[in-house]
RNA sequence: GUUCCGGUAACUCAGCUGGAUAGAGUAACGCCCUUCUAAGGCGUAAGUCGUGCGUUCGAAUCGCACCCGGAACACCA
């Protein structure tokens, strides 16, 4: 029968299947449940609804549960091999403020798949092999500028140059979609460039991803997977056909998919095909996840279909795509700097850990899919639901335990009132919010469970003062809390990729 | 034009496989530091849940229509 939690004051968990169904007496239910699980919960009715109130002894057992195994109790899932491609960082092209999402809900969301017992592969999946290549090695040749010399402070005022070149130019557009053709063929000098430039970035991209705490198996790009394309394409011949002199695949949407140029140049959704292919083949997973924006939620529907009806992955593979919102101004437009050029990575990952414990959670309490107003200002502000209040609270835990030396641990279930009750409901509330995010792939309720556990202990902590407690038991039971509670919102926190301090 | 996503307090957002009194944070206004980090705690005030119909014992939640905002829709990624 299901559950839910309630928000009705002074109970848990709520049932309101009787109200739906007649044949269901209320009461009999209730009688029953309290004859058999009488020291899990109590139930009881009210306006007809069932009501649990959980046992002080349910209670006590999930926080003794943290303080055992050092981690939230969660619930069982069938292990499977989950693929995650996240990130998706441009070569030649620096890294911006558009870029953050996908990195720290990509990590967040695969650490939690972890959490459950969930085999992760990762890839950073470059782009690193599209017409930006072109346009920029493009820009370099007609400009006759130092190769050798170039660095990346140079590739950051050049790729926005050559973009604005191809709009204007259609001359330069088709000498940058040519060079891009020839790159592709591995023709030099084109390749020696396109190596040199993916070198010179790469290292810079590799800095910032270990700022962010993320943690990818793979450094591939597009390029990684064109060694697959002529196999793939063979693969999926009885399905394509030329239209217009480009190779197209007819996926079951109304506008086919392309998957080589008339100049048969290879796009986005070749090396995307390649790699799903290469990927399935070498890792088998059970399921694929993909982060981007959510412009590219046709793309990928395009890709799923064609993987399916290709047979490039197995039949019961589940392919997922999700899509995150782009991150707005404060007027709800791209976010951009004054001057109207995109905002720098570094303009808002500096490395200082409380900014960015601060800006990282700023994005999980909102969700996923939608489009979300950075205020780094108001991300980054000392008060209310931030980053900084949840370091703050581990700072404050943290310097009671150390201050208070050795303790025997001991939750006596007789001493639970109203605000350490509170406590350790949340802890099994935050729980049950890594379920919700796992079936919805979302991240705001655990982002929100957190919160609302840290709050729960910073009330508690208000109302009494725990090193100058004289009752020893009671003063074993306050530490004991503080002992799981620290572990409980450091577990959370690690689940977010969020790096957090001992004293600030 | 077709399709998708969004519209909830002054602001930023939760809540959406229908359920009890629509929740947080910010801003506003009060109160609480000789006391474990006040980057904190407690409280007050703030809502035609875009609009209109419909389904239901019951709708922010489901259906239809419409209005606003954003996005995607063949050689970009």
């Amino acid at each position: 029968m299901p559950v839910s939690v309630s928000e009705f004051d002074g109970v848990d968990f709520q049932c309101n299947e009787c109200l739906k169904r007649f044949d269901l007496d209320a009461q009999t239910i209730a009688d029953r449940f309290n004859k058999d699980n009488a020291d899990f919960a109590k139930a009881f009715i009210k306006n007809k609804f069932i009501n649990f109130i959980l046992s002080n002894k349910t209670l006590t057992d999930a926080a003794h549960f943290i303080l055992r195994e050092k981690k939230l109790p969660l619930a069982a899932v069938k292990p499977q091999k989950v693929f995650f491609d996240y990130g998706g960082a441009n070569i030649a092209k620096a890294m911006h403020i558009g870029h953050l999402r996908s990195a720290i809900i990509g990590e967040a969301l695969k650490r939690l798949f972890e959490d459950f017992g969930h085999t992760t592969v990762s890839d950073v999946y470059l782009g690193d092999w599209g017409l930006q290549m072109g346009l920029v090695i493009a820009y370099l040749l007609e400009n006759k500028l130092d190769i050798d010399g170039i660095t990346l402070n140079d590739l950051n005022e050049i790729y926005p140059a050559a973009s604005k070149l191809k709009d204007e130019s259609e001359r330069f557009y088709n000498l940058a979609s040519d060079i891009t053709a020839r790159l592709q063929k591995l023709e030099q000098p084109y390749y020696g460039i396109w190596e040199r430039l993916r070198k010179i970035s790469l290292t810079d991209i590799r800095k910032n991803y270990e700022l962010l705490n993320c943690t990818f198996d793979y450094y591939n790009g597009e390029s990684s997977y064109q060694k697959y394309t002529a196999e793939v394409l063979e693969k999926l011949r009885p399905y394509t056909n030329l239209s217009d002199g480009a190779l197209i695949i007819e996926v079951g949407l109304n506008v086919p998919m392309i998957l080589q140029k008339r100049n048969g140049g290879n796009l986005y959704a070749t090396s995307d095909v390649a790699a799903i292919y290469a990927r399935a083949g070498e890792f088998t997973p059970d399921r694929f996840i993909y982060i981007t924006d959510s412009r590219q939620a046709f793309h990928f529907k395009q890709l799923f279909s064609c993987a399916k009806i290709g047979k490039l992955v197995g039949k019961d593979t589940e392919l997922t795509h999700i899509p995150y919102g782009s991150i707005n101004d404060k007027d709800g437009r791209p976010f951009k700097t004054r001057e109207g050029g995109t905002i720098k990575f570094s303009d808002v990952i500096t490395g200082d850990k409380i900014q960015l414990a601060a800006v990282k959670f700023a994005d999980f309490i909102n969700n996923v899919r939608k489009d979300y107003i950075f205020d780094l200002d108001k991300a980054t502000m000392n008060e209310g639901k931030t980053g900084v209040y949840l370091l703050y609270t581990l700072v404050r835990i943290k310097s009671i335990l150390s201050k208070a030396g050795k303790f025997d641990i001991d939750l006596d279930a007789n001493l639970i009132d109203d605000d350490t009750r509170k406590i350790f409901t949340s802890i099994i509330k935050l729980a049950e919010s890594y379920t919700i995010a796992l079936n919805t792939l979302t991240l705001n309720n655990i982002a929100d469970g957190i919160y609302d556990l840290a709050a729960a202990f910073s009330s508690f902590y208000a109302n009494r003062k725990i090193l100058k407690e004289e009752d020893g038991g009671r003063r074993n039971f306050y530490l004991s809390i503080c002992l799981a509670v620290k572990t409980a919102l450091e577990f959370g926190l690690k689940t977010l990729a969020i790096t957090f301090v001992d004293k600030m």
